[in-house]
DNA sequence: CATGGCTGTGTTATCGCTAACCTCTCCGAT
DNA sequence: ATCGGAGAGGTTAGCGATAACACAGCCATG
């Protein structure tokens, strides 16, 4: 070193100085090369304790905060993983989340959400804007994605785990549940629970495409038995609880022979409930009524929804193992494929056959 | 470039190559410079359309994604606004972040976020963690932090603010509402429609300081009245809905002479407001009710749920675009501070009074 | 006492991109 | 004809860290 910066120095006396510290400014504090810091920042390599002592509390100090940008740039590691979501707002995503979390916890990575608001444009900028990061990995819900989508993960040779749903071709690994399983075994229990004539109501989301597979799945199922479905009705936008209120009060009002309803999540399953309740209807003799998802909030409702659980924290955890593994080299497959079992939460809303 | 590197080409022919591509790859490809290749990406300085579009073709086939690490250490411009919040499952927060991202999404900046829940240590830890990112700007719930923590954020040089909060010191600038005026007015609103015998339900979270600082003004503003709260209780952890039923039934069995029931949140409100009308209490003649937030959820209630907004849309929108300006040196002030006003809600579980 | 293998530390060369400066051409104004 | 300046593009030198290697002591071994 034997040019010195001009530093334009802070006028503020109190303040440190106004350029970032680096390396080099705790390396000059505490005596030793730039490499030594390094190290013992990292914890990496043999250094004295003398000496790691006496960088700590230079780096202290001086309030130093290492740059991870140069260093992911020098090590090409970047301890982050790309979790790409279709909202935030939902619910069943902050779950997701907390499992991921919860595993990633106890490794070095870190995650960084993108939300999608279920676009698929919007899903590529977010990826394309991920992946410029060079992230370890990628987690990302759903099995639908455009081709430049689908090209961009194929190409960014790292781990990518497909999240929620298992009905259709992965691009590497998968963990979640069968949407359509899980609609054809609430058909089931309906049709086995002795009712008949059967209403549903959902999302207006083409693309949505879990919310379809499940509706799917259900049809399919009734078909079997020979039951269609007798009315249907979608919505968007508004507050669910009380879109399925409203739902619910007119579709009973323009179908009066329904006996059962079949939400697409629990939130207007719950709203339809409460209106039930209010209209003084005989939940579940006259009427039954389920949801989808599990959501701990039914809990509190005056009866307990069926619902049929989609084991989102599970999903996040495996998922995040799997990125983990990978990524620490504790895993050396690439591919793997975890089902859930969505597990049918009868609660209080559906008649008990026998 | 007269030095090859040795390439460990894929076994699978139709996997492009295995090493990550690069501006110079693209350079190659296209028959420019670097330097001009940098240009036409991020479309700055004059570059004939001609070269603009044989660049944009060779990226697009090869399937380039720049390496932001790399630019954002070159361009010292790192454009992460790091968002720090206790807690994504509140449904507060979430509505917090979509405010950000409308703003933000007109800049080239990009959220990213840390989850502390609510513990000052953690809080450090995540900090710190986006520090190390070198952001372009912090957006963090709350004026409580740990002297560290303080310490981190004076040091940044990036702007920071404090969000949700106003009763206390900002570090720099700052959005939020009063929650002891909060507290204050929603006593004085229930207070002036009648009621006398008031009990308290909340979280058991004393690190949560918005919650207690709305406690602590209504307590105050009810002792200005010569009232005191007659009963009070605190839960931690379920679900909250289901919590809030709970504490209703035991408190109103255990103090009969309540009218009233301020809780600290929304969702234990609606569960409380759930078990009234089970219970077949006269709502809100009997025994009023009201919560905190003016959470979407309420709409669906069998009775609207008095409450009072505390405008978290608004709050992330406005300290986006603080950090917005202040980034795009539209700004050059610092320390703002914008004061909302929680507007009362008083839904149907409060007396009109006259 | 030479050889070898640790420890602990420094040196050098990137990582992939951009800022800043530089060159060259072309064109209109003087 | 000369000059200024805009347009188009290249060259060079970092940004702040880390990988990889080099090297100096030091101890044990035969």
């Amino acid at each position: 070193m034997t040019d010195k910066k001009i530093i334009p120095m802070s006028d503020d006396i109190a303040t440190p100085a106004r350029r970032p510290l680096t390396l080099r400014d705790v390396s000059e504090a505490s005596g030793v090369s730039e490499m030594t810091v390094s190290r013992v920042l990292r914890n990496r390599g043999d250094v004295s304790v003398a000496t790691r002592e006496k960088v700590l509390k230079a780096a202290k100090t001086l309030g130093y905060v290492p740059n991870k940008i140069a260093g992911a740039l020098a090590s090409s590691r970047v301890n982050l993983v790309a979790v790409i979501i279709p909202s935030m707002s939902n619910m069943v995503f902050p779950e997701v989340m907390t499992g991921i979390s919860e595993v990633l916890d106890d490794t070095p990575l870190q995650p960084v959400v993108g939300v999608t608001n279920y676009l698929p444009e919007k899903e590529e900028e977010v990826l394309f804007e991920m992946l410029s990061w060079r992230p370890s990995g990628v987690i990302i819900a759903g099995l639908e994605h455009s081709d430049a989508s689908r090209a961009m993960l194929q190409a960014a040779g790292v781990p990518v785990v497909e999240i929620m749903d298992v009905d259709g071709e992965p691009i590497d690994a998968v963990v979640g549940i069968s949407h359509r399983r899980a609609g054809r075994e609430m058909a089931r229990a309906i049709v086995k629970s002795g009712y008949q004539n059967i209403g549903f109501l959902g999302t207006k989301m083409p693309l949505d495409h879990r919310a379809r597979k499940r509706f799917e799945g259900f049809t399919e199922a009734l078909a079997k038995e020979g039951i269609e479905v007798m009315d249907q009705e979608f919505y968007s936008g508004g507050s669910a609880l009380a879109k399925g209120r409203e739902m619910t009060e007119a579709m009973l009002k323009r179908s009066e022979d329904l006996d059962f309803l079949y939400y697409s999540n629990d939130m207007i399953g719950a709203g339809g409930l409460l209106y039930c309740l209010d209209a003084g209807i005989n939940v579940p003799s006259d009427l039954g009524l389920a949801g989808f998802n599990g959501v701990e909030l039914l809990d509190g409702l005056p009866r307990k929804l069926a619902t049929m659980d989609s084991g989102r924290k599970e999903i996040g955890r495996e998922a995040a193992r799997i990125i983990a593994g990978r990524t620490d080299g504790s895993i050396t497959e690439s591919g793997q494929r975890i089902e859930l079992t969505p597990k049918l939460e009868p609660g209080e809303t559906l008649r008990r056959y026998r």
